[in-house]
DNA sequence: TTTGGCACTCCTGGCTCTGGAGTGCTAAGA
DNA sequence: TCTTAGCACTCCAGAGCCAGGAGTGCCAAA
């Protein structure tokens, strides 16, 4: 039942019932508006046109005798059609930039400090998904002799060390012969999308190279988990900003945040579409399918390297949450971190 | 103030109302005892006991007609002389054994699984601190080109591989050049403890080899952030069991302790002292030494690699906790994962 | 179509009251 | 001297009640 398309008067309303909410938490009365915004109409004719705008669903009042909040569809509204898209501020774009330009080279440290920045900066809780493996390319694996029959396969890709897994050996090898191993197996697969490499290459090769099979055990694990995991990893911070809003008064409410914050797979799940269309993209309320998660939203921005997105960039907050605000937020940090992916110079 | 010895009715009026305490999470009658505990006293006798326990300061009243709770110092001479210690059943040592034994071998996802762990089935929050680098043994350093002009540092040591960095070059070099510097390094300080190597030692070696302030910098660090962190890094799973617990339906609490789970800072002062002493270590309410904390209680105890204790695995809940259980688990826990660490095998 | 006016709804916070749980004390008994 | 029955007393928790006020919906007039 799609609505016909909001004239400009209850457009306007709607924006300003969500903008009020938004910083007051309070359900929006009739009266609230034409005192604190220039509507140049009596709260008689507001409560007239709230009245339609609640009929057709874009708000919805808490209890008869009290003002009215947006619906997930009047959020929707003001999100594609009305509000007015931010920009960050020099100074935020800078703080940004400094921030990550002091961070770690190494990408997961990388990614972790723009988390907690994002949960910082934002007053919310922040996510960010680690690159998968798909988009990497095997760049190197080394076999090294950590103790007698103990080794360590580490596994090094274009984005860094991905994989490491310990192994023992059934007999002494020398540290050398590890070394003319590792670069056999590295002429070989060097440069490789590390998804094309297959295990029964691998295999292959091992027997080409007269390999035990406690060395293509190793090897094939270590590759094994470079490859794309079933779920990429996520960094989350900031979970406490949002005991600060008074919608988490509620205990209830909390639990079911914090076993999100700490089930990797639900906070993947939020995410995982967005992850495809390489658009920013926003989730409010119900739309996150999730019925404990009613009345919060995400926004989920992208983020590159190269050409490619890696991972999204997520911030979850109460549904009331400033969009234009958090959506400006989000794209300037994610373009900070592609750009630092990108040259690692700056 | 040290206060005369217990005599036992006395001790043991005080265990049961811990005990009692525990498991209910209700202030304690003096009936309630005497009803569901086989004392052979009336319950005005245990009232005169108990109001010489709280004067002594073991027992605390929540307000004037109300039963009694233990007083930290309550808590504190129950751990210390009254609770009988506990063993693990067969089960849960056997679940903890196989649930590790499926862990990955790779030491930072251990102890994120064990974490996790120990979260479950302790029903509170866990956290586990990282090895830190004092007592590993340099093994290898590689340095390994990504890109032109880019490369990656890692150093690998008796840990695994414990550092990573990007660097970039001015100029090309070869990536037979590269492994040409990694073995020389290798060769020198290959198995010290990397505490010993230190920055003028690795100066006096590149010099030596007449590498590049590139290449100089990228060993360097590597190198450094392999070296000993200021604080270790910490695991931690299972903070939304807390909110089960009733003392924490007021949202402040909350918000301390979800704070002090994301600021691993305030977590690792918690057991810093506790690292010293290599044995187990329970910490009541007030004893935390943070005001916030003061209706938490946590258990400390060591894990090993080898002959040495190398992290804490904790666990934090409410004051009013099954100390001897948790205890018990976590000295479990602890062994199981040490004896992983020790032997890859199992 | 807009707007002033007004009756109506319903939430919020404060207040009182009551039942009951639990204690402390006293005095009697062992 | 220690224990215990009895009883008065305290104080909390929850229910019920009330008043104030915010905000609406609707009507009738402009």
């Amino acid at each position: 039942m799609k609505q016909p398309r909001l004239d400009e008067r209850k457009a306007y309303i709607l924006a300003t019932v969500v903008y009020e909410y938004v910083a007051t938490a309070e359900p929006v009365a009739s009266q609230t508006l034409t005192h604190k915004y220039n509507l140049g109409i009596s709260s008689a004719t507001v409560r007239n046109e709230m009245a339609e705008l609640e009929a057709e669903g874009y708000l919805v009042q808490p209890h008869t005798s009290a003002g009215r909040i947006p619906s997930d569809t009047g959020y929707r509204t003001y999100v594609d059609e009305l509000m007015q898209p931010e920009t960050l501020s020099a100074a935020d774009r800078r703080r940004i930039h400094d921030d990550l330009r002091d961070a770690s080279r190494e990408l997961d440290e990388l990614v972790d400090q723009t988390t907690r920045l994002l949960g910082r900066l934002s007053k919310s809780l922040a996510f960010v998904t680690k690159p998968q493996s798909e988009t990497q390319l095997f760049k190197h694996i080394q076999l090294i002799s950590i103790a007698p029959r103990t080794g360590i396969a580490i596994v090094v890709t274009s984005f860094g060390v991905s994989a490491q897994s310990l192994f023992e050996l059934s007999s002494d090898v020398s540290a050398d012969d590890l070394t003319r191993l590792s670069s056999a197996f590295n002429a070989h697969f060097a440069n490789r999308p590390i998804d094309e490499v297959g295990e029964s290459e691998i295999a292959a090769l091992v027997a080409e190279l007269g390999l035990t099979e406690d060395l293509r055990g190793a090897i094939a694990t270590a590759m094994q988990s470079a490859r794309s995991d079933e779920i990429p990893e996520i960094a989350s911070a900031g979970a406490q900003n949002l005991l600060d809003q008074p919608e988490f008064s509620d205990v209830r409410k909390l639990r079911s945040i914090l076993r999100i914050v700490e089930e990797q797979r639900t906070l993947y799940d939020i995410v995982a579409d967005a992850m495809k269309s390489e658009n920013p993209r926003v989730k409010i309320g119900r739309e996150l399918g999730n019925e404990e998660l009613a009345d919060l939203s995400v926004v989920t921005v992208p983020y590159r390297f190269g050409p490619h997105a890696i991972g999204m960039l997520s911030i979850l907050g109460p549904r009331r949450m400033p969009y234009a605000r958090l959506l400006a937020l989000a794209s300037g940090t994610a373009e900070s971190l592609s750009r630092r992916l990108a040259d690692a110079d700056v």
